[in-house]
DNA sequence: TCAATAAACTGACCGCTGGTCAAAAATCCA
DNA sequence: TGGATTTTTGACCAGCGGTCAGTTTATTGA
């Protein structure tokens, strides 16, 4: 039997070599989409034989979706970080809207990859393991804003009715996934003469949040300067985009 | 030179054919997605040969991006038709709202398709004039929701500020695209207590309506006698899922 | 230090697919 | 009717994801 020290650094090295896969393999993604690169490729890249890749991932499918993990486990830690902004119920849900903003900023591509992964074709050659991690980083993230909900509705500052909890936290989430994926389109980008879509991203979150009755309502308190206080405290680098002159 | 009427024929034989293809094709990729056929099996569903397939489409993503243009105009023509309803103007918002729930009842993997053409790989493989179809069915689409909210701020039932038409109208279909598409999603479905997800589509229209300020507001006219009206009258084969007792 | 053994890596190879095109079949017209 | 023209066909090609027997490297025990 092997030492335990032995065995211990050859798993820091696969470990090392898998991250290693997957960051060639998410800029493969950024640059050139799905079909554009083969695993060929990314064996020539990351100086391994395809055999090799092979031990890690069981198909290509099985490896895009580790790599779409692993950012949406990024855009978790981002709504965590938002969530502890100190403030009101809605400036943190805001703060979160925030996060979703810095998060596309960051990852313009992660929506494409996320489209992939829902198709049947692309979901069943995955392996089980993979599939449960991302329902997880998911989970992290809609979880994190549903708490803030909860805490909302339970400090009054949301109506119990109409809408429970959870349908407030699902409202929220559509109309900031149907705001990114709208937002992409070119041409309906041109058709509302939006220049930067993730604006409108926030628009819309303001307009459910208003329609939720989360209090303060939008002009009911200087959101603008909450916007600032966020950016300042928890997304520094991110002022330019987040909030422009 | 050949006869006119001669020429004819051919031109609708071909047509013809074209239909049959689609028809083949669609039925393919509701059934399996679309990578688990190919053009060989769809030959032989036709009875022609694979050749013959590419005098009609220049790849397999052409022909799939063909499939969804034709279901594309089916959603324009039941936005139209209901478009027409006589009522307000937030009635005939919500009748297209319907529209959109009996679209997704009747063709539920149309999303999934449309996903799919979002990957920048798909896209480039198509050709320009099918791309252009499509980019024309979208917005027969969403020309419709936009004349009926233009009208709605010239009759005062929706404040002109702050927010212009376009972007209203942008952000009702974000969340009607954003809840189709979470709403395909299992996990939130089971989280959320979801059964029907087509209710909570409608759910989410009402609060962006509502924060938009469409009047009347929800909570000010009687909208399930709107809903049975509409449904009645436009889409009387869609009152079992539509408005259940 | 050095075999013997085990573990890890490799790339030639396989089956399958989208797409092509020369040959064959069908159609047309004088 | 028969030669010219158009349409259809399916064998064929290149490129892909994925496999696995053979090679290389690492580990072990004397």
């Amino acid at each position: 039997m092997a030492p335990a020290v032995t065995s211990l650094r050859k798993e820091r090295d696969l470990k090392a070599r898998e991250e290693l896969i997957l960051d060639h393999a998410r800029r493969l993604l950024a640059e050139k989409g799905f079909q554009a690169w083969n695993m060929e490729q990314l064996a020539v890249a990351v100086e391994y034989s395809k055999g090799t890749l092979y031990q890690h991932f069981s198909s290509k499918e099985d490896l895009v979706l580790a790599v779409a993990s692993r950012i949406l486990n990024l855009r978790a830690d981002l709504f965590e970080q938002a969530a502890s902004f100190k403030g009101s119920t809605r400036e943190q849900g805001r703060a979160i809207g925030l996060a979703s903003c810095v998060f596309a900023h960051r990852h313009p591509d992660f929506f494409h990859i996320e489209m992939m992964l829902k198709s049947a074709s692309f979901w069943e050659k995955a392996s089980p393991e993979r599939k449960e991690a991302h329902a997880r980083a998911g989970a992290r993230c809609w979880r994190t804003l549903y708490n803030i909900i909860v805490s909302a509705i339970a400090l009054g500052d949301m109506p119990r009715l109409p809408w429970s909890a959870e349908h407030a936290t699902m409202a929220l989430i559509s109309i900031t996934i149907g705001s990114h994926v709208v937002g992409m389109e070119h041409n309906l980008r041109v058709f509302a003469g939006i220049d930067n879509p993730l604006l409108s991203v926030r628009l819309n979150q303001d307009l459910v949040c208003d329609g939720l009755g989360w209090k303060p309502l939008l002009h009911e308190h200087d959101y603008a300067a909450t916007d600032q206080r966020i950016v300042s405290e928890i997304f520094p680098d991110a002022a330019a985009f987040l909030v422009p002159a």
